[in-house]
RNA sequence: GCCCCGGUGGCGAAACCGGUAGACGCAACGGACUUAAAAUCCGUCGGCCGCAAGGCCAUGCCGGUUCGAGUCCGGCCCGGGGCACCA
């Protein structure tokens, strides 16, 4: 270690935090700059309606334990925005918080014995420190955990509201039970149709649950995404698939005789088709296993109640129902075809799902793919009833072709027969209408939202059941209903139900002995809101005040591309129903919206002959290259090993034990190697694959930067900049600089690509390692590229550049420096240089001066050596010129 | 299965509105410095042909539009995300 001759400061006559060592030690400089920030309490953010206020968010962490890479990826980016947007002199909130509720404290309760609330707390800690030391610029004093009961008292409380406004009601839903373990499993605990732990085979189960009515909201939610300039399109893609909007028709089909005899005379089989105009081609009809009707039928028939037994064993995901073999068995019940009266047999089928729509479709096999191979398989008739405008086709056979199901003419439709599609569905809604068997309708795929959940670790439902009074509302002044922190799960049920003083209870309304709720609910509602209350972390006494007025809506929200439908859809929809119930001002949270890509890394598992698959960390495997391809081999603890399988590339988490810990990282490097290696590998909504090397690379770059400031100041302060009597040499670095800084001012501030916007400042760096006049100009030109480098990065990599602003003899902190102005004149040129084609391709380069005329553009091109080389005798068919690019000469 | 996104040198990437493909960095290789190593500095670095000048090929695959396509259109293959109880 050696100390370096300081250079004088010019106008700084405060001491100096530390001296300028010759060689970059990222811990001193980081604790420096940290201790700075934190005794000027640079980042506690005030309500300043003077100022133009920059809400800038980033999704909060599940407290797993530590930070990984997607963590360090999610926060820099957050971290750079914050500072850039406050050089740019906005009033800037960060806040931080914890998503504390969850699965993983319980299943980390089972592994360890630890409760849940002492594992998360324990976490928090941690991560918290982790977080600091990567020197974000966060207001910590807003810091909320949804664990706490100051936060969820206000779920309970809005719980409460959303029920008196029939947001929130009771119905029936499905849920995969363990027969073993008699508990209720998340669908990540079901793997391959069985439990997790015990191996049995799931079943289905129906139970009441709470349900929101997001479905009341889904024209709204659709139509504002228009307004959401600010977010990606293909998040806005997503979201309006996912709510779904088709317009149809909904069609009543009455029972026939044998069915009426069962259900009685007064149902209808209802269903709802956007393909109305196909309605004369329905060869059968499909109803879900649990559909009152299969019910019915199968209390008579064995066979099929076996059937109807076999279709709710199984997972309820929807990706394992849309990729299982297609079943289905006849009821032997018919319904009546709605104008030809005609008896149509009802089919139970293992791809007709109760939650969605009414519960049954109508088979049309002629035209729809799904009801072909359905159709197909059991011997069922196919009926064609739409003509191809073009007529290519005759009658539908197999195999299914994509004609099918396009729209046409109707043909063999009774009296709609000859009708455009469109035209048919509105003839036949309109004759279904006056017969009151149908009625168009729009349907929406989004179905409502339940929240309950059978676990312990989550935000207590505010209700109780009494047997007079029914089902009660826990009163205000009694919230919170307290979650007990001192229970441990052990996978067999929800231990609020095994603990009578949680649930044992007075009722409000009468006063006997009642029964609270024990149902939980889904994190995803703590995550709907949490936005809100940063601006009012302190308030104890109303879920929101008038500071959320100041911040919201968030100015810029960033966080995993994962989450582009569930939570930034439920966020939407919670905000809205927080309008109209008048205590926010702003239908849409989130202005803008950036998705960060995941981070990847290869997994690696092994499915041993019995029990659960082991997974390893990609850091603990060996690869074996053969001629067959490779293999990989984990090393155990004990030294053994053990060959596993590459599963591919995935998103790093916990459960697939392919996590990096960036606090090696941060050890060896620094926090601002870490920050840096972030924003330069990979633009932010890209994923990334990670590799541990390039690291270096990262730490290099801010070395060499050091260094070169380090060089600059010993040699003294710079003289004052003459921008007018800059020789040749100094005005290039000149414009290099100023080109880098308006390159970094808009890849920051506007394309939001951090990675080409470090590139700027590394090529700058490179200009200047080659500039070797020490000349009094050459030495103030040198001090303006090497302060704007510094201010460039400060976003990015702030620790180091708090450390150098100083160096280079600038009074006042960086923190508090403006983000410079681009000066127009260092970029002027005299002359430009174009590409020069030959029928697109590149032949040549013309050097001409900044104005040059059209004219004397093409004369200079066509006078080109290699052009003429190519052209040859040929006069030139067409010559292209696009100003300041090129020149195209087409022969 | 359905919806969304991506695929460019050995690797991460750049090319912003259809106009020089490979900026910037990593790795590798050659050299300088050093007793040595590390660090640092200089140089080479998509493939093929050529002594060179230069030429040809090349952005997952096949086809199309255009004076000109990594970029636009159609079809396919592969990878990733989501699919409602992981968060």
């Amino acid at each position: 270690m050696r100390w370096c001759i300081l250079p004088a400061c010019p106008d700084n006559g405060k001491p100096r935090e530390f001296q300028m060592e010759e060689r970059y030690e990222p811990a001193a400089v980081e604790r420096a700059a940290q201790h700075h920030w934190n005794s000027h309490r640079s980042f506690a953010a005030t309500e300043d309606p003077a100022r133009g206020k920059f809400y800038c968010l980033s999704m909060f962490p599940y407290p797993s334990g530590r930070l990984h890479m997607g963590h360090v990826r999610n926060y820099t980016i957050g971290d750079v925005l914050s500072r850039f947007a406050r050089m740019q002199g906005r009033n800037v909130l960060q806040p931080m918080g914890w998503d504390a509720f969850g699965l993983p404290a319980e299943n980390a309760a089972m592994a360890n014995g630890v409760a849940p609330a002492q594992w998360t707390r324990d976490n928090i800690a941690y991560m918290k420190k982790q977080l600091q030391a990567l020197g974000f610029a966060l207001d910590w004093d807003r810091e909320i955990a949804t664990c706490d009961p100051a936060s969820y008292r206000w779920n309970q409380w809005f719980f409460l509201r959303m029920r008196e406004s029939g947001v929130a009601y009771k119905k029936t839903g499905v849920v995969n039970w363990d027969p073993v373990d008699q508990t209720v499993l998340a669908n990540e605990q079901v793997i391959d149709g069985r439990g997790w732990r015990t191996g049995a085979l799931v079943e289905k189960r129906e139970i009441p649950m709470y349900y929101l009515n997001i479905t009341r909201y889904a024209d709204e939610l659709l139509g504002d995404l228009a307004q959401l300039e600010g977010w990606p399109e293909r998040v806005k893609t997503m979201q309006a698939n996912w709510i779904g909007r088709s317009e149809g028709a909904e069609v009543a089909f009455p029972l026939a005789e044998d069915a009426r005899a069962l259900l009685g005379a007064d149902t209808a089989l209802k269903v709802f088709t956007t393909r109305a105009d196909t309605l004369f081609g329905v060869t059968f009809m499909a109803v879900a296993a649990e559909h009152p009707l299969a019910l019915a039928a199968g209390a008579r028939d064995p066979a099929l109640q076996e059937f109807i037994d076999e279709c709710r064993r199984g997972s309820t995901m929807e990706a394992d129902v849309a990729t299982m073999e297609k079943k289905g068995r006849p009821t032997g019940l018919h319904v009546l075809h709605p104008f030809t009266g005609e008896p149509i047999e009802v089919w139970v089928a293992n791809y007709v799902l109760m939650g969605y729509g009414e519960g049954a479709v109508m088979g049309v096999p002629a035209h729809d793919e799904r009801d072909f191979a359905f159709a197909s398989q059991n011997g069922i008739a196919i009926r064609t009833v739409i003509r191809p405008q073009d007529g290519s086709y005759g009658a539908a056979v197999a195999p299914w072709l994509e004609a099918y199901g396009e729209r046409g003419i109707t043909v063999d439709s009774g009296e709609f027969s000859g009708l455009e599609s469109a035209a048919a569905v509105d003839a036949i809604a309109a004759a279904l209408d006056l017969k009151g068997l149908g009625r168009k309708r729009i349907q929406f795929r989004l179905r409502d939202w339940g929240i309950s959940r059978q676990r312990y670790w989550g935000c207590p439902i505010p209700l109780i059941h009494c047997e007079r009074c029914g089902e009660v509302p826990v009163p205000d002044d009694q919230l919170p209903v307290l979650l007990p922190e001192n229970l441990v799960p052990d996978g067999s049920g929800n231990p609020l139900a095994k603990t009578p003083s949680f649930w044992q209870c007075k009722c409000p309304t009468c006063g006997g002995d009642a029964r609270r709720e024990t149902d939980t609910m889904d994190t995803f509602v703590d995550s709907s809101w949490y936005f809100l209350r940063y601006a009012c972390a302190d308030n104890t006494r109303a879920m929101v005040d008038d500071r959320v007025a100041y911040w919201l809506p968030v100015d810029q929200y960033i966080g995993g591309i994962e989450h582009a439908i569930l939570h930034l859809l439920y966020s939407r929809f919670w905000t809205k129903v927080m309008r109209d119930l008048r205590l926010v001002s702003v239908g849409e949270p989130f202005s803008n919206l950036l998705t960060q890509g995941m981070v990847l890394n290869d997994i690696y598992s092994h499915q041993p002959a019995e029990g659960r698959r082991a997974y390893f960390n990609p850091l603990d495997i060996d690869v074996e290259e053969s001629d067959g391809g490779a293999r990989y081999f984990a090393r155990r603890e004990d030294g053994s090993r053990l060959e596993v399988t590459h599963e591919g590339l995935g998103t790093m988490s916990k459960s697939k034990n392919n996590g990096v810990d960036p606090q090696s990282l941060v050890e060896k490097f620094g926090a601002d190697t870490a920050r840096l290696f972030m924003m330069f590998t990979a633009p932010p909504e890209q994923s990334l694959e990670w590799s541990d090397e390039g690291v270096q690379g990262s730490f290099r770059f801010i070395r060499r930067l050091w260094k070169a400031v380090h060089e600059h100041v010993s040699g003294g302060p710079a003289a004052a900049l003459d921008k007018a009597g800059l020789d040749a040499g100094q005005k290039e670095l000149r414009r290099a600089a100023h080109q880098m800084l308006a390159k970094v001012t808009d890849d920051i501030g506007r394309r939001r690509t951090f990675n080409t916007a470090v590139a700027a400042v590394m090529e700058l760096l490179n200009a200047v390692a080659r500039f070797e006049d020490r000349s009094a100009q050459g030495r103030a030109v040198m001090q303006e590229a090497l302060s704007l480098a510094t201010l460039a990065l400060s976003p990015m990599i702030p620790h180091v550049c708090h450390a150098l602003w100083q160096e280079l003899g600038h009074a006042g902190a960086l923190i508090d420096h403006p983000w410079p102005a681009v000066d127009a004149g260092a970029l002027q040129q005299d002359s430009m240089t174009l590409v020069v084609q030959v029928n697109g391709k590149l032949r040549g380069q013309i050097t001409v001066p900044v104005d040059a005329s059209e004219d004397s553009i093409r004369a200079a091109a066509l006078a080109e050596e290699s052009v003429r080389r190519f052209i040859g005798e040929a006069p030139p068919r067409k010559l292209i010129v696009v100003p300041r690019k090129l020149v195209n000469v087409v022969v």
